[in-house]
DNA sequence: GTCTATAAGGCGATAGAC
DNA sequence: GTCTATCGCCTTATAGAC
């Protein structure tokens, strides 16, 4: 609830014109009248693009991990898969996607420090998601088609193009899809943790 | 392998940029160097960058069309299936990707008719698909987590996704599990069609 | 730290000769 | 159809005053 740095700003907006339009839509410009300040001073902070979307994509990342770890490991199969899946479908129109998904394409123009936050930010999540599984499989979910790592690959990759098949066709019937996937891996489980 | 005209030369060697920068990380110059005319021969053909990008869409989705309709659907179905995938390890090295995939981050600032033409890529994957789906659970395969349209709309975005991750990760393992899952859902069929 | 001013070059696009 | 020449704008980035 502080009064945010001018810093802290420049992150914030650049991961949504980031989420928006991508490396290449946006310009220092752009960011520089979001904030308020000139676009010198962005080079003052982020002496380059770069910089930039480096800090951006880690700060992502982090937010994502601790988003994970708040998920209690303790509740329901389905409930787990539930909360993850929860903030995905956040904004109520489809023009923010996935900051790596947005960034994947420019990956081969990247520096390396960048390629592998983004590499991070996915095995973050698929190993999560794999973890999940194991657990499921654990608790009595019915047998996987693949194993819980080859799984939790395919379902997180139809999350992310789920993500931006959003922006193509306007509609989060793809996103579904695949939470639906998801869904039918978890174990029917009592309400209660004590049997 | 008759001699290609210059426009033809042009959509190839566009299909190639987009495949490998994506929209905004290749230029006219690029382009007109590859072919070996100047710029303004491009805009002659292509008056804008757009009019360009829309013809090397709908031409990559016609190519996808006619390979999808030169696999024999009384093949069995995992033979289907191979072929369907074949293609997709294409490049010895993972630096180009699906047109529509690197389209798909600037899909905001697409004109209708581009966005259209990707849309028609997508449904055209989806439905063949879906449609071996249905194929191979009336073929005897086990039966499917969720209906062959959501299935094939999960396992396009996987493997559209893991061709993305494989220009970040240097490794095909994504769009394997992919393929994974697609082939689990295949029936057990006698080699010979006749019983 | 933030500003003004500007460098240095890339971009898509156009006009008009040939 | 292809060229030369160029326009007008945008971009990232830097120098130096305050």
């Amino acid at each position: 609830m502080n009064t945010p740095t001018v810093r802290e700003q420049l992150v914030e907006h650049a991961l949504v014109l980031i989420r928006r339009r991508g490396f290449n839509g946006f310009s220092y410009r752009d960011l520089a009248e979001l904030v308020g300040v000139k676009t010198s001073s962005i080079h003052y902070y982020f002496p380059s693009k770069d910089d930039l979307v480096l800090e951006a994509v880690r700060e992502y990342s982090a937010r994502k991990r601790a988003r994970l770890q708040a998920i209690d490991t303790t509740l329901p199969c389905a409930e787990q898969a539930r909360r993850y899946l929860e903030p995905l479908r956040g904004g109520a129109c489809a023009d923010q996607a996935c900051v790596v998904g947005m960034l994947s394409a420019d990956v081969l123009a990247m520096p390396e420090a960048v390629r592998v936050a983004m590499q991070d930010f996915t095995r973050l999540n698929e190993q999560w998601l794999a973890r999940l599984l194991e657990q499921a499989a654990a608790r009595g979910a019915a047998p996987f088609p693949l194993p819980p790592q080859q799984l939790a690959q395919v379902i997180f990759g139809a999350l992310q193009n789920g993500l931006t098949s959003a922006r193509l066709f306007g509609t989060w019937e793809r996103v579904d899809a695949a939470a639906a996937l998801l869904a039918s891996a978890m174990p029917v489980e009592a309400a209660l943790a004590e049997a």
